[in-house]
DNA sequence: CCTTAACTTGAGACTCATTATCAATAAGGA
DNA sequence: TCCTTATTGATAATGAGTCTCAAGTTAAGG
């Protein structure tokens, strides 16, 4: 955890912004759960442990943690963005119910291989992907 | 084109919606082009044939359209979704530019086959996939 | 510890893509 | 043609996310 909080300080120092109290608690916020979560629910759940940040600062923090890799964001397809942070946390992608919208991570390494294979094809240098499945869970069909 | 109108009927006809001259206009307008465009981009481009259909009809068509295979809705990361008609279209994929927005397709038949089996593994009925590689292309680093 | 310049915060205004509303209009079956 | 019902379009509303700016903090230098 503490070294979490350094590289948050190395982070910021990076940058030229300052380390707050408010950037702080929102990315101990986003540690704290290995849910996605998105950007409201990330401030209400602050808020209801009596934490006053707001809406503005935790979005402008989160900015900050998705640049430096720190956090990822996923575009669901609808309504808002999710997030979730990448701390000792292997990469993968998700595949998405789009009846109960649960869910579900995945990784397939030869897939990942592909894809710089493709990008270097297209003399790309490659910084993001975003690789969802879209489909029915088996408890929905 | 024929051909494409007719589907045009048939889809709204299996939806129970009736066949419009404006609903024809926007499917036309999608098809006249290969390129990626937004709805406000199909809408003026109307608008500039003389064609008068509004920004909400234009909406909603897509969404048919949408619905039925016809069109591809690409959410681009930031800005509009942009949209390509599927006719005469193989599948593809994208690598998008981060820095000028140029948008490539590319298709690799072992990552189709590979999403396939991840549906299969989590029990998922697949719809559709999203996948984008984002990047700087050559152009621009 | 104080001062100061610069950065950050928060509340709310704002943006912009998209969706909803609803009166006027058009489609298409009887 | 008439009549019922869907569609259209102008505009209002929505919602995620960003911007603004006065007031509050931070931290570097003295």
């Amino acid at each position: 955890m503490t070294n979490n909080l350094k590289k948050l300080k190395q982070v910021l120092a990076k940058e030229g912004l300052r380390f707050t109290c408010q950037r702080e608690e929102v990315w101990k916020e986003i540690l704290s759960s290995d849910e996605h979560r998105d950007a409201d629910e990330i401030y209400h759940s602050l808020r209801e442990k009596g934490i006053s940040v707001s809406r503005a600062t935790v979005y402008r923090t989160i900015d900050v943690l998705v640049k430096y890799n720190m956090v990822r964001k996923l575009d669901v397809g609808v309504g808002p963005s999710k997030f979730e942070h990448k701390i000792d946390i292997s990469h993968h992608d998700h595949i998405i119910c789009m009846k109960c919208g649960k869910i579900e991570e995945f990784v397939v390494n030869q897939i990942e291989n592909l894809q710089e294979r493709v990008a270097e094809e297209y003399s790309f240098k490659l910084v993001r992907h975003i690789h969802q499945l879209f489909g029915i869970c088996k408890d929905c069909q």
